[in-house]
DNA sequence: GTAGGACCTCAACTAAGGTTGAGGTCAAGG
DNA sequence: CCTTGACCTCAACCTTAGTTGAGGTCCTAC
């Protein structure tokens, strides 16, 4: 293994962050492009990132499972203190935001289930009620692109479940 | 508005279908492209649905909002019987088969959820258990492409939560 | 001093789920 | 007849989240 001591404590390479995290270095790359976590680079022009960068990722990788975009991952981490290390009171902020982002899918995704076993029990698949007081709520999931509730756009729905067509 | 008698019961064009569904033209061309709905022509070429094709639509977005790739979604089509048209009880089959599925997702996002909020309290970002029982738990959420736990690849993540580092 | 692995950049590609636009057709009303 | 709106095809583009590969550098060990 060239070009790496081993030793307790220093700047992790590319490599030993992709390995400690999980996240190839491709992945780690892309979110330094955009971003999300930031290195030095050594005399030879190679990335050298803090530890800490090591929780940033962490933060990322369950901030993706909550499924969150990484745009908004981003303008979280960016609300982390800059200058010092963040603290791990500050990592229990960020998480704290997620919370309620992760309680909306879940509350969505369960509503779907009920009305999906109304559907079950008459097999209309109108979800009528559901649509009419709940457009679009699955919170971004769901296909890509600026989703997310275009206002003006079509999206009332009045077909299926009038004049049933079996 | 040309060529629209507006009668009671014969096929649907491209729009009426659009707007009865509230799915765009585009995406209805791109289903049939993927062959999740299809349709005769009349002497002119123009597109005419069967009035099921609304039915199939509507399962369409319910099981985007499951979260079901199309592909997946065509597979269950597939499986409806050919040549007569599905019944209520033929939808009903559908829909029970992404019952689990949703239950699923619950679960994972709910398990999630108690994961964050230990995290919450610690601060760590670990999720070293969840992690080291669960690997990729999502179950095809979070990003694109092939994933859904490749045999043989990283998921290790040895990292974060040995050495505190903040 | 050279082999090798780890690293670098940049461009191109992938995948899903569509949208947009150009250029052309169809059919009804004035 | 000719305009107008809905429709047609096909190709190109978009977003998100990365991966892959080519061509070149760094550095450590043999």
């Amino acid at each position: 293994m060239p070009q790496l001591v081993g030793g307790a404590h220093h700047a992790l390479s590319v490599g030993e962050l992709s390995e400690r995290s999980g996240v190839a270095p491709s992945a780690l790359h892309f979110y330094e492009r955009n971003g999300l976590i930031s290195s030095e680079r050594t005399s030879g022009n190679q990335r050298r990132y803090r530890r800490d960068a090591l929780r940033r990722v962490a933060f990322i990788r369950v901030s993706q499972r909550v499924g969150i975009p990484l745009k908004e991952i981003r303008a979280a981490l960016d609300s982390l203190p800059e200058g010092r290390t963040p603290t791990k009171r500050d990592w229990s902020r960020l998480s704290r935001l997620w919370r309620s982002e992760l309680d909306a899918r879940i509350a969505a995704l369960e509503h779907l289930r009920r009305d999906l076993d109304g559907c079950i029990g008459c097999g209309c698949l109108s979800l009528k009620a559901c649509r009419l007081q709940n457009p679009e709520d699955t919170l971004g999931d769901g296909g890509t692109g600026p989703r997310r509730w275009e206002p003006g756009s079509r999206d009332t729905y009045t077909g299926v479940s009038e004049s049933p067509d079996s």
